[in-house]
DNA sequence: TTGTAAGCGTTATCAC
DNA sequence: GTGATAACGCTTACAA
């Protein structure tokens, strides 16, 4: 393949001012510039961008670290980074790391070897100690609420959002709640199972922990906790679902063994996905898409902006969905 | 930063030294090694794989080409690739592209400028021929049955799938069939919309072009094909339904409506997804993952095989996975 | 087993 | 406006 060298010496000027031409500088003769751009088109040449990323420091590429890409919640969030991206012309990398730690901190030695120019995490097995330890190399951005640190975050308040969706249900009567999680030890999952449990126990209630219901990942796992709830002999009358996927598949399920609802199990979801939708599924909305997006914004501002940049801590609003499933 | 020079100089040994215990080589006397670890250890020195990618001409990663991230289909496929790319130790850069020939374009010339070794290509609104014109620069894989051109594909045999759902459905004793498409002019979808026309007129029998749906992607689209359905003077027994997403919406709207499956509408899907699962579709299996899994397999062989690897045309079985619909 | 030095293909600097 | 030339940080002949 030609190079920069030959284009030159065809073209008949120096090296610095095919440059100048490649990267749409003035100062450049028109006739330069044309002689220039025909032996780049007669040659079919085209620029070596590693070269380009080793002289600048710069590869116009971020790495997306995130469990498992076909979960509809991180692929919406993908959806929201890749809008961005396609925006900025900037590269993503896709870094499925199954919550392994090896493979998530392999990322952020990326960010170390200048291979990316930062880094989003949108979900991680990292505590946020470690992910701290290579803000020094590039600006890192997490989707999840990780208190004041030396990185940013895009994320909004599962607390808050949490304990909103058990008013709703409470406020419309239903007193034995249950509660299905995805990881029981996930980082939002954590904060909304404290939600929860201080739910009840600030009104002097009971936390029945035989409703508190884990590993719901999938449209299957939701079908599962049906018959969980039928083996129970004291059962919930409504349930709030991390997942509306997962919630479908219960409502799904449970059309099956005609238990109605919300009349014989109120549900609210969390995430509004169009499956949901469908299913006339009371849910919290908690804007993937533009959590994905915000992220992207984020990091391209620190990418571009002085050194010193300060980490930005972005909260997202949710709201409840009302629909019929409450 | 330091650089490996750096390093050699404070270890006492020269660059090339340095490098080869970079790179695992051997030939360096253990002390000598030891030397260089410690200074590298006490330096927390980090290759620069910029300058790595220029002198080897290598990136170790490998673009993927899709229009939607957050479309099931895509991300499962993706999650094959992203499983062997990881085993392979390489990266994957996603290029979400909404069919926009451009961005599709840019993907390409990513390869030309040596960015990526090669490109594995989902699905795409360009031609054959035109991703021909790539071939001279790096490896290239669709997931789309293209004949036999100058690059690899995996595919499965959309036009021979499709007889065998419109056979199924034809053996079980429907006759009024009636077809959901994604994309008119896609690729996948002009070969299922031949093998539908073709079945219908090699039988003799009138091919109802009202009963050719097109646009259905999401399960909301497959939640207005019934009332589309209910609109009509003369409707469907039986459809089949590229997507089981776009199925299941259909199937929970009938619901509503008290349309029974199958005695009303009888229903066969494409993709076998979880939600189809749940909901009883008989549908056919087209392998997804391993799609992702054996074009990442193949394009990795030629990336590291000659250079005059021949294209790979890899076919992959479909099954029909019965179950209550039909 | 080790080191010297020549690249890889750009952009940045600075002089004219 | 233009052009030498020095980086950028690494690998790899080749020599010792």
């Amino acid at each position: 393949m030609a190079n920069i060298k030959e284009i030159a010496r065809m073209s008949g000027v120096s090296v610095t001012t095919v440059s100048r031409v490649l990267n749409h500088h003035p100062y450049v003769s028109s006739d330069k510039r044309a002689a220039v751009l025909k032996t780049i088109e007669q040659l079919n040449y085209s620029r070596n961008m590693n070269a380009v990323h080793l002289i600048t420091g710069r590869t116009k590429a971020i790495a997306v670290v995130l469990p498992h890409i076909h979960f509809f919640y991180f692929s919406v969030i993908m959806d929201g980074l890749a809008k961005e991206a396609l925006l900025a012309q900037y590269r993503l990398i896709l870094c499925q790391t199954n919550y392994r730690p090896e493979e998530e901190l392999k990322v952020l030695d990326m960010l170390r070897n200048k291979e990316i120019d930062g880094v989003v995490i949108v979900s991680t097995a990292l505590d946020p100690a470690t992910i701290e330890e290579y803000t020094e190399y590039g600006p890192i951005v997490t989707c999840q609420d990780s208190g004041k640190r030396s990185f940013s975050s895009v994320y909004i308040e599962h607390y808050s959002a949490f304990r909103h969706g058990l008013q709703y249900l409470v406020d419309k009567g239903y007193r034995n709640i249950g509660y299905c999680e995805g990881r029981r030890n996930g980082s939002s999952g954590s904060i909304r199972q404290s939600a929860y449990k201080d739910f009840f126990t600030e009104r002097g209630l009971a936390v029945h922990s035989e409703w508190m219901l884990f590993d719901c990942l999938t449209e299957e796992d939701g079908a599962a906790v049906l018959h969980r709830l039928l083996n129970m002999k004291e059962r919930p009358d409504a349930l709030i679902i991390t997942g509306d996927h997962v919630a479908a598949g219960l409502i799904i399920e449970a059309g099956k063994y005609n238990i109605r609802i919300p009349e014989d199990l109120a549900i609210i979801g969390f995430d509004n996905q169009p499956i949901g939708r469908l299913l006339g599924l009371t849910t919290i909305d908690n804007q993937l898409f533009e959590m994905g997006a915000a992220a992207f914004r984020i990091i391209l501002g620190q990418i571009n902006g002085d050194v010193s940049t300060e980490p930005v801590y972005q909260k997202l609003s949710y709201r409840i969905i009302e629909r019929t499933t409450v």
